[in-house]
DNA sequence: GTCTATAGGACGATAGAC
DNA sequence: GTCTATCGTCCTATAGAC
């Protein structure tokens, strides 16, 4: 299952990490070739254009979105907990593509945009039927949102020790819980 | 008080306007002089080079988020109040300076991160200070920073009427009030 | 399937006229 | 204080060898 990646998948892993940790700027074919450990001709064989590039990065984005969908909603902690916990960079390979995506998106590439929209509308939609109240789950959302914005987009912005960590993320779902009980209260 | 704006303010303007609709990868210097209408050259004698551009930007958003603290501290709603209802876009300066800024931030600019990061921790300070709870501040600070990335970095992820929209900003108030209203019972 | 070489244009920055 | 002209570099993409 786990084989060696092929010249194509290292091409897009490489992709996305030149965007992660340099930014659309940066993201360069040759950049791109030298960190995949191909020629640039090489690198245009699988993809034919830059766009072509960005599109793949988009299609797996939304094949790890699908099975992230399935673990919400299995998710043995409840909805909530595993949706919140999960919205902080813990450089996954659905993390690393999203925040790929963001960088995209902040330039003109509408398809990146629209990828990140439909993967929201996805997790309202679980977040939503799991508690009942719209508004609770938009403020949610909203707070998922706002750890990965930090977490992803402005990295260390509030960078804390890992035990520290872990224990304001106890707070933060706890306070969000109060929210959701307080809202359901049958 | 307000006079036709000096070539530097309108450079300034114009690169934040490209930097915010078309992002960093087409705010060059024949772009932002075109947009600025001024030629490269009289660009280049107002900004040595363009990381003074940025520089300048940078040193921008510092004095509006100056201002902007004093308006959070003194609003006549509350902190917590106006400091959510101020966190959606608005086309203000403030707000270009901020989403341009962010631009900035997602490539490798570290200027422009550490503003963002300094407005945080002003931010936080203040709210924390109005709230009483440190971890409730948090979870406001997120709820604004997801207010953000959906209105400024994701256009259009949540649009809604703009009736439904101040609506369900009521909303959005009323769940963070009830929020530290049960953390601070006395 | 991957390489080298190169075309053709865009980029940041400098020089010098006005 | 603002312009035009230009240099050297970097970028995307193509052509053709292996």
């Amino acid at each position: 299952m786990t084989q060696a990646p092929s010249a194509r998948d290292r091409v897009l892993d490489a992709f996305e990490n030149i965007l992660i940790t340099h930014g659309e700027r940066s993201a360069t074919l040759d950049a791109v070739a030298a960190e995949a450990g191909v020629s640039k001709g090489g690198l245009l064989y699988h993809f034919g254009s830059k766009d072509a590039l960005v599109d793949g990065l988009v299609e797996r984005l939304g094949e790890l979105v699908s099975a992230d969908i399935v673990n919400i909603r299995t998710a043995p902690a409840g909805v909530v907990d595993y949706f919140i916990r999960s919205s902080v960079n813990t450089e996954s390979p659905l993390d690393r593509s999203i925040i790929a995506a963001t960088r995209l998106a902040q330039g003109s590439h509408p398809r990146a945009q629209e990828a990140l929209k439909s993967m929201q509308r996805s997790w309202f939609d679980v977040v939503s039927e799991a508690v009942g109240d719209p508004a609770v789950a938009r403020a949610i959302m909203l707070v998922s949102d706002g750890l990965y914005y930090n977490s992803a987009l402005l990295p260390s912005a509030l960078a804390e020790t890992s035990d520290r960590a872990t224990e304001s993320m106890d707070d933060l779902v706890n306070i969000i819980q109060s929210l959701v009980h307080s809202s359901q209260p049958n």
